[in-house]
RNA sequence: GCGGGCGUGCCGAAACUGGUAAACGGGCCGGCUUUAGGUGCCGGUGCUCGAGAGAGUUUGAGGGUUCGAGUCCCUCCGCCCGCACCA
């Protein structure tokens, strides 16, 4: 008998595969457009191409390929593209060291993870493919900027940015590590720059509330989007300073705690700062601290357990509540970024506020308190967090619930103008400029007379030119280009020069599943027919660690476009499935550590079906696990006998009926190829339980193996036999599809992808008798064979018989006699 | 600090609505096949006592509800992830 073969079957399907091109889907109204059945879009997200593909990669699109498969099988309409998030910094700082092109490390890149994808037998019509970097895609990227500009969802401001003082350039985010330069070490400074922003704030409360819209997400990525956006509720109020005839605003969530404010606090970056200190003797002592408190990173001015500093301002507000006047103080706690970079200080009910009056000697007065126990004794801040607090020492508020007195205080402020209801969000607008070469140029030209001025439509794509130097020099490698940079004004023709940075690569992400269903269209950036039929993305599936930049710039994307009229959906992403991280030894895969796991020896070692169903096997997926390299063989040998079973039963059995009435060894087999298929339909449906899915399929070609010897005899046992080895690859398919479509089209003489996914005959899954488990006081002490559908009686006679029940309620009172027919029997003795 | 997840054999893990704890895979032990094997097939394997039948015990710790709890309720401990001076 031939030995299981995984590459000459591998590299036989998936010719059959690519010259067939049988994962293709046409667009309504294209030839060959089948609007019998329902459309299922199935997504993974895209890889970025840097070298070739990892574990993690081999991870996502094979429990995305899974799923497609499953879903084909189910009369689904499927379509599973694939592309290449092709821009970023990795292939920009290899050209640095090495002066290689960007693109042509990135295009040999893209050329590997595809020639990998095809050796994994994954399912992508390829016909769909796009690349972010290519013009033919970003043209569209820069279209949908520029329809974002005239909406005002993208604008042009001044705004601080990381600087590296020794490389004298801008650095982004990811290349902070720790407040240091991720290349020289030096000390990161903020600086401030004119830079380009979506306006993403806007949309802050519909990407709360179409939570609502979503049909499966995970509950925890829900929860940290909401945290991320971070929502508060509460009043602006404005204190005076009557001195310099100065209102400051400021945001609260504790309107009722007002009359407890005993002191005023400012960021060091505010911009009355220094006017406020001028003339009252402490302007130099502000001036050091603003420096320094500027001069330090995010990380220091945050570290935890961080003495409060500050200085005083030597000015007062006046409380709008009570016309108090209270000293003013700059802090580095208060954020210039949160609320309006000033805050109201309440010590007595404010942890931070509590710490910085202890440390300056500041009035702490309460004014919220339990109804019942008087005041707190002032060791903390009493944060007023339980039910049915009410307000003391607060006027004629005194003794209201300070749930009511949220209301009825900034009702109060409303009336006289002193202040309003207000909401705040953590969110920030996204700032997607970078001073980078290889990224989508933003289609933007300065003129002197004219101003901002948007590249027009017909002239798009700007395409990134051609340089050899890619190291940043305080502005973007594009600024050095300068026939690129030089250009003419599209409104006036007169000299205008181009805008030089490039977008963050995550706007590149935020609209790639929508190209993919009108990837060639080079006249608009999607025809509607098509995007209306396949939007949204009905499965998208990917990592964690994109849960909440990435999939929230594609929702806001998404939220935006439908805005514009080219979307008819709100939400991209109907259900989200995110995969755990596989680890080896305990530790995530890392060249240093020398602990990876590289994809395309695992094929050549074991073929593809192998490496895809171990890494469906490993754990829930959604868990991530520690790669095991014995656990890579259990499931080979496998593979390896479900190969061996097939081969034997088409030698050994003839194709033909399965006879109605089965019996004995044949019933048994074909019962469990019957609760095979509804274990593995359930797995696979319910919450993407895909390791027992192939654990079910393992116990099938066990007990196939197990009663075999006993089935070749007679022409039922054959037929029962052929039966639950074609079900056990048409199960397996999903995973193991090569091997699967071999063994299926040797026993069935089909293709396995053209049949419907089996269903469970419920008939069959009855047996006639079934395990009967006896319990004396809850514990088991016999299991007997019953009949399956025997009465209560029946079962408590059988129970009483069994000699073990005997001795143990013996010279006992039975007090009690619980039967749960067709599993159990209870007796409760005393 | 806030939010989320998790704790079950030697290891990855399973257990649908409360009903045989440990399916499936790995590892280990044994048998058979083989000239031989690191291949294949079969069997065993939570822990303790026992020759055995069997008994006791076991899901992070403690308590509760129930005829019956890994699963439900309360208290506590530990680990992982995200956010974090957000007013």
């Amino acid at each position: 008998m031939a030995r299981y073969d995984p590459h000459a079957i591998e590299r036989r399907w998936q010719a059959i595969w690519e010259d067939e091109g049988t994962w293709q889907v046409p667009n309504p109204g294209d030839p060959g457009f089948d609007d019998s059945k329902p459309k299922d879009y199935v997504l993974e997200m895209l890889p970025y191409p840097s070298g070739e593909p990892h574990v993690g990669h081999l991870k996502v699109y094979s429990v995305g390929d899974a799923i497609a498969h499953y879903r084909r099988r189910n009369g689904f309409q499927v379509v599973h593209p694939m592309g290449y998030d092709a821009f970023g910094l990795p292939a920009e700082n290899n050209a640095i060291k090495t002066g290689e092109h960007p693109r042509d490390a990135t295009w040999r890149s893209i050329e590997e993870f595809r020639r990998q994808f095809r050796s994994w037998g994954i399912s992508i019509d390829w016909t769909r493919e796009v690349a972010t970097c290519d013009p033919a895609y970003y043209r569209w990227t820069q279209w949908i900027f520029l329809r974002m500009f005239e909406r005002g969802l993208a604008y042009r401001t001044e705004a601080p940015v990381q600087w590296c003082p020794n490389d004298q350039t801008v650095l982004a985010n990811e290349q902070v590590i720790d407040g240091h330069c991720e290349r020289c070490g030096a000390l990161v400074e903020a600086r401030s720059l004119e830079q380009w922003f979506f306006r993403i704030t806007e949309y802050a409360d519909r990407l709360l509330s179409d939570f609502d819209l979503l049909e499966s997400w995970p509950e925890h990525v829900v929860t940290m989007q909401r945290n991320w956006i971070g929502r508060s509720e509460g009043a602006e109020v404005t204190f005076r300073c009557e001195e310099l005839e100065i209102d400051f605003p400021v945001f609260t969530t504790r309107p009722d705690t007002l009359f407890g404010a005993t002191f005023f606090v400012v960021a060091p970056e505010h911009p009355e700062v220094e006017r406020l200190a001028a003339g009252t003797g402490h302007e130099d002592a502000v001036r050091a601290y603003v420096d320094e408190a500027i001069r330090s990173s995010a990380e220091e001015r945050g570290a935890e357990d961080r003495q409060k500093t500050g200085v005083p301002l030597g000015r007062t507000v006046t409380n709008p509540v009570n016309g108090e006047r209270i000293p003013m103080f700059v802090a580095d706690y208060v954020l210039m970024e949160y609320g309006t970079g000033a805050i109201m200080a309440v010590p007595a009910h404010d942890q931070r506020d509590f710490e910085f009056a202890r440390a300056f000697d500041l009035e702490i007065r309460q004014v919220v308190a339990p109804p019942d126990s008087g005041e707190a004794p002032i060791d903390e801040a009493f944060l007023g967090h339980t039910a049915g607090e009410v307000l003391v020492n607060s006027g004629s508020f005194d003794g209201m619930p300070a749930t009511d007195a949220k209301r009825a205080i900034t009702n109060w402020l409303a009336e006289r103008g002193l202040g309003k209801a207000a909401v705040n969000y953590r969110l920030r607008d996204w700032l997607l400029s970078r001073q980078r070469y290889w990224g989508c140029p933003i289609p933007i030209v300065y003129c002197d007379r004219c101003g901002i001025v948007p590249v027009p439509d017909e002239d798009l794509p700007v395409e990134l030119p051609d340089t050899d130097d890619y190291a940043p020099k305080g502005q973007s490698p594009l600024a050095a280009v300068t026939d690129w940079v030089n250009t003419e004004c599209p409104r006036c023709g007169g000299p205008a020069t181009r805008e030089t940075d490039t977008m963050d690569t995550f706007v590149d992400s935020s609209w790639y599943f929508i190209r993919y269903l009108d990837p060639r269209n080079s006249e608009r950036p999607w025809d509607r027919r098509a995007t209306d039929y396949w939007m949204p993305v009905d499965q998208y599936i990917g990592g964690v660690e994109h849960a909440i930049l990435h999939l929230m710039y594609a929702r806001f994307f998404t939220k935006a476009l439908a805005d514009i009229g080219e979307l008819s959906v709100q939400e991209p992403f109907a259900s989200l499935f995110t995969q755990g991280m596989i680890t080896r030894g305990g530790a995530k895969m890392s060249k240093s550590k020398g602990n990876t796991v590289n994809p395309a020896d695992l094929v050549e070692r074991h073929g593809a079906d192998t490496a895809r169903t171990y890494v469906c096997f490993m754990g829930p997926p959604d868990r991530g696990g520690d790669w095991v390299d014995e656990g890579v063989e259990g499931v080979h040998r496998f593979l390896s006998r479900l190969w061996r079973l097939s081969e034997e039963v088409v030698e050994r059995t003839a194709a033909g009926e399965m006879p109605g009435d089965l019996g004995g060894a044949a019933r048994e087999l074909v019962a469990k190829a019957h609760w095979a298929i509804a274990k593995v339909t359930r797995d696979i449906e319910q919450g993407f339980q895909l390791h027992t899915a192939i654990a079910a399929a393992m116990e099938l070609v066990n007990k196939a193996y197990e009663l075999k010897d006993a089935l070749y005899d007679d022409a039922a046992g054959a037929a029962a036999l052929r039966f639950a080895t074609a079900t056990a690859a048409s199960l397996i398919f999903p995973f193991a599809p090569h091997l699967a479509a071999e063994a299926y089209e040797s026993l069935e003489g089909e293709r396995v992808w053209e049949q419907p996914w089996p269903e469970a005959d419920e008939a069959l899954l009855e047996r006639d008798t079934f395990t009967l488990i006896v319990q004396v006081n809850g514990k088991l002490r016999d299991q007997l064979e019953a009949a399956a559908g025997a009465p209560e009686d029946e079962l408590l006679r059988l129970a009483r018989e069994s000699e073990n029940v005997r001795r143990h309620i013996d010279g006992r009172e039975v007090v009690k006699e619980v039967v749960v027919p067709g599993k159990l029997v209870n007796l409760v003795v005393r």
